[in-house]
DNA sequence: CGTGGCTTTGAATTACATCAAACCTTGTGG
DNA sequence: CCACAAGGTTTGATGTAATTCAAAGCCACG
């Protein structure tokens, strides 16, 4: 049995898509990634030649205006997709906040792929799909939601992707900075560490030591949140 | 020849997959829909059967919080297509602003096309991938622009989306309120309307009889918009 | 143990929202 | 064909949530 057919991580790629004897044929053009904290893995302009599920870690992705403004549009964890684009050329840049390991597959042996395997092509559909959903979701938070709202959105968001059951995770793991918060929800960073500091005054909230946020009132959270 | 053979529509359409003879599974499967200006297409929570592409008119798509406020995601022209989703239900809500004709293709036939022309399912992953890309310029916009540049990207996205060939439109038509433009902007419908009424004043546009807008220097608008 | 980056908190500022009122437009029914 | 709602738009005055500016405190790591 090939490393593929081992992944924990197949159920929720789009790999799963495929019987474990077709999954020879994706580890035939699968190439591991390592990324250190920090490094970028590809830039808006770059050609697109290749998609990437992540495996371990944590990835930011985002877009840049030419003085500087930052816009987070993601975060990636394991089994989180990226890389897919139909203009030659990838139109958001991604890097890595944790250390960060990836299967990259070149875009033109995969996309072969689908003649022979047209279900993948279903799923990636379907990946596709969800994203599009949750970049409306994210819309909405950034063009009406106030900043409390924003805040108990982005954790419950968290918490929710983290556990893999359709559970939430508590306490949730917060590997990104305020910094990467603030431009994930179209805030500073003075207003995300103000708003964390009263949900942490008024009881939602408490603060770990390791970058971790128990959500001690997740209802009264979600109440804030304006349904999540 | 059937009347999908010759839509003029066809290319810019998921029915561009097809071959003129193919298209005629196509056109077994389509129906024609109107709805009058203000006329709901489907809601938020609806059950999800049926996929569409606009043939005329303006179509608006949004969700809402419980409290009433409104986010609009798109604006969909002839061509646009809407309703896929892959949870049950569509996530958000589908109006006309005008007077609109679409085609209705039921989601379990169309999907069992899929199996015997993979084109066309590669086809929509490629609309569904560039509304991704779209979704995240206008996360950009929302979170990071101020008044003046979202308005000036709004007005240039709109002349672009007109213009079928890759130029602009100019007059550009703005067939919806400045309410809709102030909650697809993320803005109020006051600071929509001063904003307007400053690009006038500096010469940058001027404002027709019938709900259309010169860009009188679009140069200057494409500056103020921080690329577009 | 110091240095650089991240975070917190406070004070002042501001872009945009809210409140309010007048003014257009458009369509309709008398 | 005109009058008059009804909805949309503009402009002004005021308010405020969030930003900006500033500085101190806290970590984490070499």
């Amino acid at each position: 049995m090939g490393r593929c057919a081992a992944c924990e991580l197949r159920e929720f790629t789009f790999c799963s898509a495929l019987s474990d004897v077709e999954l020879s044929s994706l580890e035939a053009i699968v190439r591991p990634v390592r990324l250190a904290a920090g490094q970028l893995l590809f830039q808006e302009g770059d050609e697109a030649d290749c998609v990437f599920n992540v495996t371990s870690g944590v990835m930011r992705v985002y877009k840049l205006l030419p003085d500087g403004r930052r816009q987070i549009t993601g975060f990636l964890f394991a089994a989180n997709f990226l890389g897919i684009a139909t203009a030659g050329s990838y139109s958001y840049n991604a890097d890595a906040i944790t250390d960060v390991e990836l299967c990259r597959f070149g875009r033109r042996p995969l996309f072969a792929l689908f003649d022979r395997y047209p279900k993948l092509e279903s799923r990636l559909l379907g990946i596709a799909t969800d994203e599009l959903t949750a970049a409306q979701d994210q819309m909405l938070l950034l063009g009406r939601k106030t900043a409390a709202e924003k805040l108990a959105s982005f954790l419950l968001g968290l918490a929710r992707r983290a556990d893999v059951d359709g559970g939430r995770d508590n306490p949730v793991q917060v590997p990104m900075t305020r910094g990467d918060i603030a431009d994930y929800l179209g805030l500073t960073i003075e207003t995300v560490s103000r708003t964390v500091s009263r949900f942490k005054r008024s009881g939602l909230i408490e603060i770990g030591d390791n970058h971790d946020i128990v959500l001690a009132r997740p209802d009264d959270l979600s109440d804030i949140a304006e349904a999540f």
